[in-house]
RNA sequence: GCCAAGGUGGCAGAGUUCGGUCAGACGCAGCGGCCUGCAGAGCCGCCCAACGCCGGUUCAAAUCCGGCCCUUGGCUCCA
């Protein structure tokens, strides 16, 4: 069984196969002129669940991520804020803040997370050899693409040369040999026109120009699509097996990647081209632009990192997911459930009673089947959803066999090895593959405070237990209501009671 | 206008690559039962209910082909 993916190019499912136990994988990050939000994330958690994925079937994955630090829309923004006196201000700011949204999702570490203001040499030997083949020709300082001089320009997104629209803006279009060349290089700093187009306050004083560099064409800056082939190709060299970003990056980023690399070096450029689907609120996508967003820190704040990743586990990477109040419930519930059962198990497992010889084949085969199920999921295409779909079966099994092992007269009799199995499973496919957090439920609290509001907790629901046993359970239940107040979950059981921390 | 991705139950969302094993995945919501002082969690059971529309191919179509309608995205910075 071998994982298989959507190709974009191809336009069809296709067998993931490389050469050796290697995989580069460059997923295609984020303009830092604003806060992260919950569409990047999407992309983000999708690239993660692959790369952990991939690790998990024995692949060493060298991961690279860009991080777009010069742009027009970074540029607006300086003298917004008082720290904000140059283009790399802005950046900065928004740069740490992706850095730590990425942390908080649970993100794997990427290899190398490469800057346009640092490769502005490769970017520029980049165009130079394009001149020099032919592929790319100076305007009045600036550098163009010829599209026309790219037998497949079109290929990935099915465009024709022929019907494609003006990319520019009307001034630069007099520089240009056909309308749908594109910037590789622009003279001078960012135009006045963009700035305003993207200023999101008013401004004293002059208006930013953002930082320019010295080329064989003058000062200028780079154009909007080569960072990616120069950083790629620094760093992963001049084939990459898995390109990734989101869907709408095909055209004209990603097509515009695909002629600039291939021109130069006469190789393909990307072997797999993985495109995620959209995040759409009340309709229409998240974006930055629209205004429609919720931040990744604000996001992390209110739901959490495993709510949120498991939100992004219910819909396939390439399928548009709409985010509304009832999808979010709809996580919590699955979280919880999943949580809920770990917890469960982990604790049948740790008390004294574990020790007992019971052997129940429903829970040993329900676990294999739930492996199985969920490999079988992870390779068809990475159908997250399904594979947390296999996880939530084995919950089934687990609650039942706890449920009857806590039922029987004569003492609890756990099977020992079928929970441990069970156990493991949720942790090496819900932790090391989904990236959930299984310890961090209570610990999302905070630290060492954790252990001192356990104890008082412990210590309220002692005099709950005395008032349950003195039959006053109004007072027991003002004090369950109490603690439920703070965020500490009461459930009775069995056993007496236990709580969470919500 | 051009290009792309989609339209499956009350919601959400798999399944379409390779037509039959698929129409009722998993979950949420709803109803009943067990358990519980109650609640929650858990377990058991149940109702209801969908493949956008129209044709075509086929013994057989959610799946293939054609046309149409609609939604979203792209064509300008965008994950």
């Amino acid at each position: 069984m071998t994982l298989s993916v959507t190709d974009t190019l191809r336009d069809e499912r296709v067998e993931f196969t490389v050469d050796g136990d290697e995989v580069t994988l460059y997923v295609c990050g984020l303009t830092v002129s604003d806060d992260p939000h919950l569409g990047h994330a999407r992309l983000w958690v999708h690239a993660d669940v692959l790369h952990r994925w991939l690790e998990h079937l024995g692949y060493d994955v060298r991961h690279v991520e860009n991080v777009t630090d010069v742009n027009e829309k970074i540029a607006a923004r300086v003298g917004e804020r008082e720290a904000w006196t140059a283009e790399r201000d802005v950046a900065e700011t928004f740069t740490a803040e992706i850095f730590e949204s990425m942390r908080g999702l649970n993100l794997r570490r990427a290899e190398v997370y490469p800057r346009v203001s640092g490769h502005v040499p490769e970017i520029i030997d980049l165009v130079e050899s394009l001149v020099a083949a032919g592929y790319a020709y100076e305007s009045n300082g600036s550098v163009y693409f010829d599209v026309t001089a790219f037998e497949d320009y079109g290929a990935l997104s099915n465009q024709e040369i022929a019907e494609l629209e003006a990319q520019g803006e009307p001034d630069e279009r007099a520089e240009k040999r056909h309308p749908a060349d594109f910037a590789l290089w622009k003279a001078g700093g960012v135009s006045e026109a963009a700035v305003r187009e993207h200023r999101k306050h008013d401004h004293e004083g002059d208006l930013p120009e953002g930082e320019t560099w010295e080329s064989p064409w003058g000062e200028g800056r780079p154009g909007w699509h080569v960072e990616c082939s120069a950083m790629s190709m620094t760093h992963l060299g001049d084939t990459l097996d898995v390109h990734m970003g989101g869907r709408d990056l095909v055209f004209p980023h990603h097509e515009n990647e695909i002629a600039q690399s291939e021109a130069a070096t006469g190789e393909t450029f990307a072997r797999y081209w993985l495109h995620a689907g959209l995040l759409s609120m009340e309709g229409e996508k998240m974006s930055s632009s629209i205004g429609n967003f919720w931040t990744v820190p604000d996001a992390l704040e209110e739901l959490g990192v495993n709510v949120l990743r498991t939100f992004y586990a219910g819909a396939a990477y390439r399928s548009e997911q709409a985010l509304t109040d009832e999808t979010i419930a709809e996580a919590e519930e699955r979280w919880d459930r999943l949580s809920r059962t770990h917890d469960r198990a982990v604790a049948a497992l740790d008390s004294v009673d574990a020790h007992a010889k019971a052997s129940d084949e429903a829970l040993r085969s329900a676990v294999e089947t739930t492996r199985a199920d969920f490999t079988a999921a992870m390779n068809d295409d990475l159908n997250v959803r399904e594979a947390t779909a296999a996880l939530l079966e084995l919950t089934d099994a687990v609650n039942r066999h706890l449920d009857a092992a806590e039922d029987t007269s004569d003492g609890v009799a756990y099977d020992y090895r079928g929970l441990r199995r069970a156990v493991e499973t949720f942790e090496d496919l819900g932790e090391a593959v989904l990236g959930l957090r299984f310890d961090a439920a209570g610990a999302d609290a905070g630290d060492g405070d954790v252990e001192l509001a356990g104890e008082l907790v412990e210590l309220v629901l002692e005099l709950r237990e005395a008032a349950r046993e003195a039959g006053e359970y109004e007072r027991a239940d003002e004090l369950r209501d109490a603690l439920e107040d703070v965020g500490v979950t009461v459930e009775d059981g069995p056993e007496g009671p236990t709580y969470r921390f919500e």
